[in-house]
DNA sequence: ACATAATATGAACTATAATTCATATAGTTT
DNA sequence: AAACTATATGAATTATAGTTCATATTATGT
């Protein structure tokens, strides 16, 4: 795989959490572990897309992948996400609460 | 302005986090308060840009505006916005050293 | 009330990202 | 090695977001 470099890694950071398909996958992921095509029927989108999405919360260290055989089981860098999903949740509660659905 | 109703504030805020002027916009506004002007000045961009991207960060609660006569100062949720970026720092550092410039 | 300064707005245009589709690759099983 | 299963890849298309431009608004000073 090419190398990446950027030099604004906020920008590419966030960027990849702000697409809903990326973070119905994360959310998936939340979960348990799972194989890319079972990813893709649970999301009830392309088997291409999600590779390609999985491809990229990959190379950003968000999602980390372990192979069996043809399969490839993809699991979520809670470390990075969970502290992440966290304070977007106290931001909202403390800044936002009347943009969202209650 | 029209309320503005989200189902998924995770993707709202990271897809407006993701964002290279929104970001320099941010970037600016850690050092300090800024007029609408200066900023769009600052980051050589155009004003009505700056102003469509500052309504959007104040949607967001990661900025807020104190009027001043016609003025409008524009200063940043600090609050939010460090712990976010040195989560973001720490993850770099962590799992993906290796994508950025050093 | 008029002129000015600062900012906001919305529509048109442009750039970028997401998705699909067809196909390639890489392990597995027989 | 041929057939199969799981996944990856890249180009073409489609959708979405960013930017610009012209104009509107809002407060202030004369």
């Amino acid at each position: 795989m090419s190398r990446i470099i950027i030099d604004n890694p906020h920008k590419l950071f966030f960027e990849t959490l702000g697409n809903r398909t990326r973070w119905n996958i994360i959310h998936l992921l939340l979960g348990k572990s799972h194989r890319a095509t079972d990813i893709a029927v649970r999301l009830g989108c392309e088997q291409s897309l999600v590779s390609h999405h999985l491809k990229r919360l990959e190379a950003c260290g968000f999602v980390r992948v372990n192979t069996n055989g043809t399969e490839r089981i993809y699991s979520l860098n809670t470390e990075t996400i969970r502290p992440l999903s966290k304070l977007v949740d106290k931001h909202v509660t403390k800044f936002c609460k009347e943009l969202c659905k209650s």
